[in-house]
DNA sequence: GGGGTGACTTTAT
DNA sequence: CATAAAGCCACCC
């Protein structure tokens, strides 16, 4: 199906998917710098799409990988969410060698986040009561 | 067009 | 602080 105009934003085209935005976006995160699966989807108009942002750094393949900063991507509150593996080393690896300091397995996101004044995800879940 | 999936995140116990 | 359960999303079959 002509999949709907899925770009949130009036600026953005809606012609490369929103995984191509996902690594556009990373793309331009200066290099010492991190930011959160969270703030990646809300950038790109879909707050709740963390996960989304997820499957699209999983589905990265090696010579995409190599044009993608996927390591600058950590989970909320400045943790590795890579799965278990040879994952989060090589991430926690390639950040420190950025310049990116970790403090008891977690990066402080007010420091080396692009996106300091935005919450790592906006709060609008209520599983119960 | 329905359903499964997971490099997420949060709230509850 | 560790574990469990539950929403949310876009992609693919």
């Amino acid at each position: 199906m002509a999949r709907q105009n899925r770009a949130r934003r009036p600026d953005e085209t809606d012609e490369a998917g929103f995984f191509e935005e996902v690594y556009a976006l990373i793309a331009q995160i200066p290099r010492g710098r991190v930011v959160t699966y969270g703030q990646v989807a809300a950038l790109l108009g879909v707050p709740r799409g963390a996960r989304a942002v997820g499957w699209a750094l999983r589905v990265l393949d090696e010579s995409r990988a190599a044009t993608v900063p996927w390591h600058r991507v950590v989970g909320a509150g400045g943790r590795i969410s890579l799965r278990a593996g040879s994952g989060p080393t090589v991430q926690r690896r390639r950040l420190r060698a950025e310049g990116v300091r970790f403090r008891n397995g977690r990066i402080d996101l007010t420091r080396y986040g692009v996106l300091s004044s935005l919450p790592t995800s906006p709060r609008a879940q209520r599983p119960s009561s």
